[in-house]
This record gives structure tokens, C-alpha cells and sequence, in this order.
DNA sequence: ATTTAAAAGTGTAAAAGAAACACTTATAGA
DNA sequence: TCTATAAGTGTTTCTTTTACACTTTTAAAT
């Protein structure tokens, strides 16, 4: 006997992306306004449905890229929203994905959507559907990692400066920071490299600059290594 | 314009679950041998379709209750698994959800199953697609929850020993605990009834009943309490 | 009645980790 | 050469976590 898959009901299922970014200041989050019904002209994440011969993850990658452009990008699965008339044009389930972009890096990549923008978290605007619950999911669980995985670092650039960082880290846990506790936290974590260069930009003494040791970070894993922040 | 919905794909959305519980012992989980193909007489979670009336918590709670008659059962969503070829019968999405069970309360209750069986983690056998990882990844938040929040009084009786609830701290976390830290890391959390009644089954000179006081928890939370081991 | 055995119950000291705190240094630009 | 500005840097206090062992209670055996 096989089960009868037949009587079952089938489903759309969508990929909706919280797309977060971080300009030096504040957490950002990436939306664009609704050029179709039903609820034309608000702002919504970015999404898509997922196609019969593709993962979810690929489905998500493909959406983000899609839309705009950006490829290479952190991604994790946040949660699968389901509430029956979430979607009032059809009944649709999604799950929802975060994304961490560098905005600076890819400023120049949104070339397929003409109306997307980043919003401050504290001031984006109210989304459509169950769309502020999915970023508030989102937010939720970028605290938590940013304190257990080393994925601070794919909102920063390539190089960054111990302020940077700190303000990230700050404006992601929504707390103030003492700078010397930060710094020696982070020195003994020991997954940093600093560089011999320095960034001017900011200061008359300049201060230096720094890359993430993806590498040995790795190796300290494999040795029992637990990031925390 | 409307989106146009239809030239969507549409699938199969599953609801899988890990069900655990504790007999004073081990954690365990509750699994059934396959009365079908694909995979007859392999052991597998309890699990079941999404029907489009419903949203996938009531699907999850439909499903438990339909195999187990269990009823009133702490469940939590986990992740959705999409492996394409995840199902080798036909495309199946399926999201995981988790279930705490206290094993003594329902010992009778497992009435529409007669191939059910409780295993230990650690000697439970081979299971069917991907729901080896979806355990996997049930058991790493449960001891990530377990930490977080009072959820391992679900896995116990009303009335419980101080040393039972060490005993599954130990075995969710899978580590040894000091009894004089622990005793004293939970009285100052202050979350716990002591009872008058002592247990008298497990040494000669009794061991006092403590149950979860759910009221105080929740006011303590409404003032900043946060609760952690 | 007394002894025995078995788990329950309890506190303190040492170590580690987190938090608070302020002055010196380097350098561009005036 | 002076000035203004952010960068860089250690120590002390407090809090939390860990390590550790003896006394109490009582049922059952003698």
C-alpha cells in the first residue's frame, strides 16, 4: 500500500527576505513599494515563491539576486509563517529569510528594482500582511547570533575599524557599549586581523583597521573554540 | 494589475514531529514503524499534511492528537526541511515541529497507534528521508530553550523531585551538574512551589514535591525577569 | 529497641568573568 | 607650534560560577 499523496492539499508556498544592512550608524532593512495588487503602493520585504525543483535556501538566493541584484550574501532560515488569510489574494504560506548585506559594498547593485530602500529599523514604515512580524522575528534572532556566531561581520566592509564594529554591535543589541571592554573582548576572541593600515577618514590620529580571520576562526572551531560575545 | 498567483508552483506541505519525553531517566523520543510505502516498516516521526483550512500550529497539534491522542501539548516550530528529492515518492515540503510530553501522564493515551514506541536518544534507530537531521536539530534547540525558558517542567509530572528536574537538565544538556549549585541556581530563580509532600519512592528518607508556580513566572517576566541556567 | 543503609539536604571559599572607570597619544589643520 | 579630535590602553571592584563534604532523616533489617 502506498499513501494516497493524491487527497492532499497543496500549497503556494513563498520566500519573503528580511534584507538587513548597516550603514556605519543605524540597522537597516531593505523594502520595496508594492507595484501590484493586492496592496499596491505599500512597503513590503522582498519575496517570491518557490518553484517545484529548487530548495528552499535556493529559492531564497534566487529571490534575493532577482530582485536585486546581490549574490554571495549570508543567509539562514528564520521561521515558516502560515496564519490562513495572512496573504487575502490567495491562501499562501511563506517562510520568511534574513539576509546580512554591507551596504556599502553593494551600493551600486539594486539594479532591478526601481523602488526599494533602506529604512532605519526604528523608522520603517508599516508592511503589508504579517510582514512586521517577520522582521521583528528577524531582529530577534540577529541578536542572538551576533552574540554566538561571527556573523557581525558580513554587515561591515571587507576592512573595518574597531568603532565600526562596536557600533554595530551596538546598534544590532540595541545597547550602549563601554569602549575598552569592547575592545579587549574582541582582542581576546583573537579571530581578527589588524591591519598595518590605517583609516583617516574618521580621526586627525587615525585609527586602524581590521579584517575578520575567517580561517582561523575556523580552526579554533574545530579545536572547541565558542564565540561569544 | 494583480500578481498573477496561478502560474505558481504549488506543493505538498508536510508537518513532521519530534515528540520528546523524559522518564526520569533519559530523553526520549516517540517514533512509529511505517505501515506504508515508501519506507514500510522503517521507523519514522508521527507526521501529516497541511490541510488549506488551517495554519500549520493547528496542523502540528491535529497531527499529534490524531496519532497519539494527546492533547494539550507544549509544541513549538523548529524549520522547514525542502530538500527536493527529500521524499522520494512525490515533492514534500515539510515543516518540524517539536512536542514536550511528560511520558508517566500519558502513558495510556497512545490509542490510535499500535507501532509507536519510545526510544532513547541515544539508542534510537536509523529513521526514514531527512528526519534524522530534523531531531538533529530538535534536540539542539530544546537545550537551547531548556536555558532559556521554564519549558523542561513540560517534560516532567505536575509534582516532581529537585532531584528529577537535575536529573533532565542533565539529560537534555548531556552533562553532569553539581546538586548543591543546581538546587541553589533554582531556588534563587524562584519560579517553584515547595510542597508539603514529600516523595517517599525513591529513599528512605523522602524527598520533598515541588511543582511550577506558572502564575508567578509570568509576573515575574511582565517586571524584566529573565529566566536562565 | 538498636543498628544500618541510602539518598536528601545544606554553605562557604576560591576562581573566573563582567563591569566601571580616565588619561595619554597621534596627527591634521589652523 | 598650537589646538582640537578621536584612538588607544589597564586596573580595580563587583558579580557569577565553580568546587567541594558532612549531617539528617527514616525505612528496613536485626
Amino acid at each position: 500500500m502506498l499513501n494516497d499523496y493524491s487527497k492532499e492539499d497543496k500549497v503556494l508556498l513563498a520566500v519573503d527576505c528580511i534584507i538587513f544592512g548597516f550603514d556605519g550608524e543605524d540597522l537597516k532593512i531593505l523594502l520595496i513599494k508594492r507595484d501590484f495588487e493586492p496592496e499596491k503602493g505599500k512597503w513590503s520585504l522582498i519575496g517570491g515563491f518557490l518553484k517545484k525543483e529548487e530548495n528552499l535556501d535556493k529559492a531564497a538566493i534566487r529571490i534575493l539576486n532577482h530582485l536585486t541584484g546581490l549574490d554571495n550574501i549570508y543567509m539562514e532560515q528564520l521561521y515558516t509563517f502560515s496564519k490562513v488569510d495572512r496573504d487575502p489574494a490567495e491562501r499562501t504560506i511563506s517562510t520568511a529569510y534574513y539576509a546580512l548585506i554591507d551596504i556599502e559594498s553593494h551600493n551600486n547593485e539594486f539594479t532591478n528594482v526601481e523602488t526599494s530602500k533602506w529604512f532605519s529599523l526604528k523608522n520603517a514604515p508599516d508592511l503589508i500582511f504579517d510582514h512586521n512580524r517577520m522582521v521583528e522575528r528577524a531582529v530577534s534572532r540577529l541578536k542572538y547570533r551576533t552574540k554566538t556566531k561571527p556573523i557581525g561581520f558580513e554587515l561591515l566592509p571587507e576592512k573595518f575599524t574597531m568603532l565600526q564594529l562596536q557600533n554595530l554591535y551596538e546598534s544590532i543589541l540595541n545597547e550602549k557599549l563601554d569602549k575598552r571592554n569592547f575592545t579587549s573582548k574582541i582582542n581576546a576572541l583573537d579571530i581578527l586581523i589588524k591591519l598595518k593600515e590605517k583609516d583617516m577618514g574618521s580621526s586627525k590620529k587615525g585609527s586602524y583597521l581590521y579584517t575578520f580571520d575567517a580561517e582561523k576562526y575556523n580552526k579554533k572551531l574545530k579545536e572547541g573554540f565558542v564565540f561569544k560575545i
